[in-house]
DNA sequence: TGTACATCAGTGAACGCGCGTTCACTGATGTAC
DNA sequence: TGTACATCAGTGAACGCGCGTTCACTGATGTAC
């Protein structure tokens, strides 16, 4: 590894080797600072050491760099929700398992919009990824999506008795709106720049109102 | 009135005359068309018929005029809120209309977001402006921002008896967080499309969780 | 009522910027013989 | 094991674009006398 002296990296070999890999990390890089119009291609080359026009060979455009730095954050946002979930003391009994598990999806989703406000808003910036993302560039580790996790908990709560079963159809839309909602108003509205513990305070506030409500 | 031509119209005057609520209006229309990233200083001042520097007269730069677009767009939320209450039949008891208001804040909300979904975000691009923003630029002809719709319709709710005075503290932002993250959903999250019809009942199981659960 | 003058809103021309994207190219790699 | 060759990832140079912003200006308006 060669080095040009002024902080960048040259590479050994002609060609890098796994470009498009490191243009989504880049790119990821840029939307954690500066969220998805920061996502720029001439940036994402600059960082991956690599001549501007060389991202078409591994992207048709800018949207599609755009698109798959989103899924990448989607990723992200999953992985956060499953540590949360898997940082859970064991349960005393199965209906207070389910119900911690629940928590923990709204508990990990909030904690991701503060700690990475940025990815957050790339992660959802790209109408519709949610819900129908391909599970293979959204999901975290464990195969989920952050919908997906989502609905397998509020089918956690029903099989346990904690929420009518006639409840469910559309359960996913309330919880989600309202913890959505609640980070928006942390990463950019009037609740921005809360302390940690105030705004897990009021993550809390808003998942006993989905519990009650829902 | 000269006309040019070729669709634009010249000004009698050399002066403009109300350049600077021309420059708002035109924003208006940009935001309305393409949310904020759209308010773009040159299409504005070509909007208004008028040379790009001349903005400089009325905005410090283009984040002043955005920061004045984005306050009426403000105005034109807390409109619609106004509207949808005005609009409200006559209530058989006070409880019944204070509980009607308190609904028709949220379903002016999201009606709003849905009709004018680049307007929306505009409102809410620019951080903090909904809590503190200035009454005289972000209110409503009723002269109340969006947020103090909401807290007033709290108020009816206490003083009926249908929130707990200890539950008041704090309820803007469950209220706000639920209606405000549907609103986000239908625009351009997994919702967006959705059928004007289906989005108003989606709106009315949201303000009914959060009813049961505020 | 008429004239001189100060004000300042809008003009005209230009700037430097980073952007996405295109083109023809080069040279490292892996494969066939 | 050695050589010829096809592939195709990354290069180098250039493009046109609209953007925000600056400068020195001009001429309509309102005011003082």
């Amino acid at each position: 590894m060669a080095s040009t002296g002024n902080g960048k990296s040259k590479r050994d070999t002609y060609r890098h080797g796994d470009l498009r890999n490191a243009l989504i990390e880049a790119g990821l890089e840029l939307a954690r600072q500066g969220g998805p119009e920061a996502v720029v291609l001439r940036a994402a080359t600059r960082q991956a050491g690599v001549v501007p026009n060389a991202a078409y060979r591994h992207f048709a455009d800018r949207g599609a760099l755009l698109h798959a730095v989103s899924q990448a954050a989607m990723a992200h946002v999953a992985h956060t929700m499953e540590a949360e979930q898997a940082a859970l003391p064991p349960a005393e009994d199965p209906a207070a398992g389910a119900r911690a598990r629940f928590r923990a999806v709204g508990t990990g989703y909030l904690r991701f919009a503060q700690e990475e406000p940025g990815l957050f808003r790339t992660a959802f910036h790209v109408p519709g990824d949610m819900t129908h993302a391909a599970a293979d560039t959204a999901a975290g580790p464990g195969g989920k999506t952050p919908f997906e996790l989502l609905g397998t908990a509020l089918d956690g709560l029903v099989e346990n008795g904690l929420l009518p079963e006639d409840r469910r159809p559309g359960a996913e839309f309330l919880a989600w709106s309202a913890v959505h909602g609640l980070a928006v108003l942390l990463i950019d509205g009037p609740l921005r720049g809360l302390h940690p513990t105030q705004a897990h305070d009021a993550g809390q506030h808003v998942i006993d109102m989905i519990e009650r409500g829902i």
